[in-house]
DNA sequence: GGGAATTGGTTTCATTGTTAACCAAGCTCC
DNA sequence: GGAGCTTGGTTAACAATGAAACCAATTCCC
């Protein structure tokens, strides 16, 4: 174990040094991936079911129809991952679409009572899943790690640059 | 800001509910990939440099001349991907690639000149945008966060499946 | 010494993600 | 009312990914 450096490492010759095991996004990074297979673990090969379908289903389920775009937000995906999650989840027929009458652009879609079945089913195993994971944490680790998560998704929200100058 | 409920969440019939904008899993994957993105548009059109490419060039860049498979497991990437990256750097003769004699399976890599001369530069242009994303944050919570990253990389290190019975 | 298992790495193939083009409905504003 | 912009969403084309098959060199172990 080395003490812990306070500044930015710098090898001998005074420049900078980038270590993968310490920089921040690249820890995110593989963190988040290991989570998501985790995650996705627990219902893929039982419910036959991709990460984008999940997260559809589990936005509506949640909060009941919505049209694809308001999927779009929820999710955080973009909208050709939201299409095409949905076109496999209407043929699955866990998902249903209609025509909103009043803007017919838009169509507004809905779990079907499989759907909600499959989301009944799902929802516990996903939180047994992160809830084991936070065992690890103490409530006030808990919750520090909340407020800076929402910090850092604040810092990136409007696809932080450092330097996009927009007009 | 709302005060932090103890148990997980459940809805008026008692079964729990799950909210993507409080699932840690998601947080943390949504935040990452931004976090990528920002860091790749740093070095990606200015140097031709893709993620896996600027990783595998970071560790040969730090620790000195190594085999692919030690790319493999410093970089968490999977041997297909480090094999693809290598394969491009090579063909823009930013590594060279040299067969082990002692061992002739393993081919060596190493950072040409021209690959360390972008490796010094890249380099400065990601810990800046890291400090910046990190100059939000408190001293405390840094350290926090450092630490509550540490305590899940390890959780889910042996790939946790949260019921894996290996034997 | 020599077959079987292991290791290092690449190739193949199916899936996924990304970007741009596209279509159809609605809105704007003259 | 209609040319042109905007919005909701799908399709098409292309690059990136990951699992598994594969090849070659090495080690194991009888």
């Amino acid at each position: 174990m080395k003490p812990i450096p306070s500044g930015p490492l710098r090898s001998e010759d005074g420049a900078p040094t980038l270590d993968l095991e310490h920089f921040l996004p690249f820890r995110l990074s593989v963190l988040a991936n290991r989570l998501t297979r985790a995650v996705a673990r627990v219902y893929a090969q039982r419910f036959q079911l991709s990460a984008p379908e999940w997260r559809t289903m589990a936005v509506l389920g949640r909060y009941g129809a919505m049209t694809a775009n308001s999927v779009v937000e929820r999710t955080a995906m973009d909208k050709v991952r939201v299409s095409r999650a949905v076109a496999r989840l209407l043929a699955r027929e866990r998902v249903t679409r209609r025509t909103d009458p009043d803007d017919r652009r838009r169509a507004i879609l809905d779990l079907t009572p499989e759907g909600r079945a499959v989301y009944a089913k799902v929802v516990p195993m996903v939180l047994a899943v992160e809830s084991e994971l936070l065992s690890q944490l103490s409530a006030e680790e808990r919750a520090l790690l909340d407020r800076v998560v929402h910090k850092l998704e604040q810092r990136t929200a409007g696809d932080f640059a450092g330097s996009e100058d927009e007009i």
